[in-house]
DNA sequence: GCTTATATACATTCGTGCATGTATGTAAAT
DNA sequence: ATTTACATACATGCACGAATGTATATAAGC
């Protein structure tokens, strides 16, 4: 009866992708153990014996959530680094439309992130959840106000938001185009719906004609 | 033993009230009656008397958090129809102000919200809570469309966005600023951080200088 | 290469502690 | 006298964690 190293992982990633069908479906705190065992075809020992408790299993989920969102980033930045002739606020709107795409063709990061963000009741033991989550939103934002300064130098900027408020405010409509996406996901089109938005107000920050320093005109 | 009439009421209030308690330190799904009777100085059995079971509790409070939005949405749509001079998007800041600061003279308010957004699991069997704060969330966009529609008439609208994308990026800025302060409540001040972004994108998108076909100037 | 010892990867069982809902008691308000 | 507004008591049902059982993979020894 005891599996190889090969088919003990192979249970291990059974039990994490039965907690996310779990979590979806009961909510983290109703969960139980023998609901998400019995969703992966084992008994609660096989999952005693993988992690510790749920929260270990939660956190497990945690960590693959954010992992894509800095792979974009750094693709962004390497990108802008190489071609300093592209323009920094439409390829911030292409690195976003990638992101959001992605959450579409791959399902599992939408559902990992419904968990964090709709299925899980935040009380203050859940802190450190929330302390890790306000950190990765915050990277994002400094990296959106990186290439927004960006644009800014290039005066490609108005002047009314500074690029630090125009980050802020990229992100919130960012995440909460996706929040409202996965509270009714068969009904919207993430990206489709999204980009309008995203797309309108860099072209509102951005000055679509170059302010009169500087000379440059705009792609479609 | 046996209570009075205003009495009763004045437990009912105060099992509600120790409910927001419980709520927001151990979330929904583990609050338990029996924490929330003796938080309220009562038994379990006022706690069945007066609700059926803790999701009754939970709808009474969720009743709560709504109610004082359309006020202010009533508010405004009065102002503006009153007084045809005024700059809608100026009036709708202030508007926006208003509401953010009730939340910070009122901490009743914020701490239900709280409940509701961060301290409950919206599994499926939520379903209808979570469509009613969508509903809830259109009123508003639709309130903030018609304000900036009617701006867009006096020709102070810049064109990249449409009344009603505007008016759903205004309502992601606002409650994303909402919700970020809700998740660290002691470190922020809401109306202090939220009002320069709002301010700053309502001056983005309304054109400081009227367009070419009208000729007024906005006040600071 | 075969045996053996040990660690591994689970399954099964058990005890325990809540949390819930209901049923009943009770004293005062009406 | 009856209803109201609770308190108390009881029964039930999970859900958890730990303890134990067990069969096999794996590595060490020869």
């Amino acid at each position: 009866m005891r599996r190889t190293k090969a088919e003990a992982e192979q249970t291990r990633e059974a039990v994490l992708a039965a907690a996310i069908d779990v979590f979806l479906e009961r909510g983290v705190t109703r969960a139980t153990l023998e609901q998400i065992a019995s969703a992966a075809g084992v008994t609660r020992g096989a999952v005693y014996w993988h992690f510790r408790d749920k929260q270990e299993i939660f956190a497990a989920l945690e960590r693959r959530a954010n992992m894509p969102n800095e792979e974009f980033g750094d693709r962004l930045k390497a990108r802008l680094a190489a071609h300093t002739d592209l323009d920094p606020l439409h390829e911030l709107a292409d690195a976003i439309r990638e992101g959001l795409q992605a959450f579409e063709t791959h399902p599992e990061r939408s559902r990992i992130l419904s968990i964090l963000w709709l299925r899980c009741e935040y009380s203050e033991d859940m802190l450190p959840v929330v302390t890790r989550q306000r950190e990765a939103d915050l990277a994002l934002q400094k990296l959106f106000e990186s290439v927004i300064a960006l644009a800014a130098t290039r005066g490609r900027l108005a002047a009314t938001l500074s690029p630090e408020l125009a980050a802020r405010a990229l992100l919130l409509l960012v995440n909460g185009s996706v929040l409202d996406w996965l509270r009714a996901p068969a009904q919207l089109e993430l990206t489709a719906t999204t980009m309008p938005l995203v797309a309108g107000f860099l072209e509102t920050i951005g000055t679509t004609k170059a302010q009169p320093s500087a000379g440059q005109a705009r792609g479609a």
